[in-house]
DNA sequence: GTCTATAGCTGGATAGAC
DNA sequence: GTCTATCCAGCTATAGAC
């Protein structure tokens, strides 16, 4: 950051430096990948990266700095998944393959979906650098949700809900199968058929309805 | 379960004996709400009883053995808890009650849903005979479903996938808040919406629909 | 930057006296 | 059954030579 460009070979030596960064981060993903997420230790992540254990903390400063370059490598991953062009035009089906990319995502990396999405490290949350490209996914949703008519900020939280409960049942409860993923389309279009009949905005109205219709 | 009453003391024994395990059970929900249900330590859950670690060991075999214990307290509870008689008569009515009993159960405990309902202890499943209340549970579910006329299978798939994401989405991203749960009758509105008006089998038609029509 | 060596701690689990 | 004492394995993190 601070003096940046005294020497041009800063440059390189950043360069080399991040590059050995990224690779102790694919070794941990590669581990975390046979071990499980919780299963990441310095030592086996020295051994799968080549190196040793002294040599990790020459590039991160503690366990959960690894963390949170393995959810910012996630992060992107997502980022860039989710925002790939569209070949398809109409808003029913840009929702349902947007949706479905998302399950896809999940459950093609139960770790990754994990520590992108679960909170299940102790001690872990990861930085707001790190969570940026997530962000950005979110404000993609709510961009096909907009094209299908549903404005509503409640609706896009009804919409996470749903599709994220989708991707929950499956890996918790039937991991590797589809009992849950099959059900995406007739999800979507269950909530397309209510959110956009919804009355667009909860007027002035005195009472949301009287008591006795709702129960 | 053999030799069971050759003196009525082994009846004292084994009263005192589960009523001492209870106390540590008791004791490790305490420590697990303080400091996390990965927290559990048997050093700390030891002080916690006012024992020693050998002393547990007198009552569980290993580790797991408490959290099943644990996961068998929590799905008692849950069965308990979801099986309460119903005030309301109207299935709608009870639906949305029922799922409020659910968020409410959820909410109220993180580490107990963690524990119940994700799997995030590794090495750990809970037995056959903790994960019984459960299924009880869910059973109730089914029959207030099909009092609202939900009978196919599949509905009751996306009711939990449904319900469980409200949950999930509070409970990792607005914790203590009730951004989604506030969204509990929306969604059931929606949910029955759908379900009711769905064909009750998918008839014995040739295709689906046309591909136009999807994408 | 990378290593060897190790500190310092915490974990689950056990031996054996009482 | 309960204790004291301890084992042994694993962990994160650091010191210091090169």
């Amino acid at each position: 950051m601070s003096k940046s460009n005294r020497e041009p070979t800063t440059d390189w030596r950043e360069a080399r430096r991040r590059s050995a960064r990224e690779a102790i981060v694919g070794a941990a993903w590669d581990l975390v990948h046979e071990e499980g997420l919780a299963a990441l230790s310095l030592r086996d992540l020295a051994g799968r990266a080549g190196i040793t254990t002294p040599t990790v903390y020459a590039y991160f400063d503690s366990k959960n700095a690894i963390y949170d370059a393995m959810f910012g490598r996630a992060a992107t991953e997502f980022a860039d998944w989710m925002t790939q062009p569209q070949e398809a035009a109409e808003p029913t089906a840009v929702l349902v393959s947007h949706a479905r990319r998302f399950v896809e995502f999940c459950t093609s990396d139960v770790a990754r979906y994990q520590l992108l999405f679960q909170r299940t490290i102790p001690n872990f949350e990861p930085s707001a650098e790190s969570y940026e490209p997530a962000v950005r996914a979110l404000d993609t949703a709510r961009a096909y949700l907009a094209l299908a008519e549903v404005t509503q900020p409640k609706h896009l939280d009804l919409w996470t809900a749903l599709i994220n409960g989708l991707v929950d049942q499956q890996v918790s409860n039937d991991p590797g199968g589809e009992r849950w993923t099959r059900l995406l389309e007739e999800a979507v279009a269950m909530f397309l058929a209510h959110a956009r009949t919804a009355p667009a905005v909860q007027g002035p109205r005195s009472k949301p309805r009287d008591r006795g219709a709702r129960r």
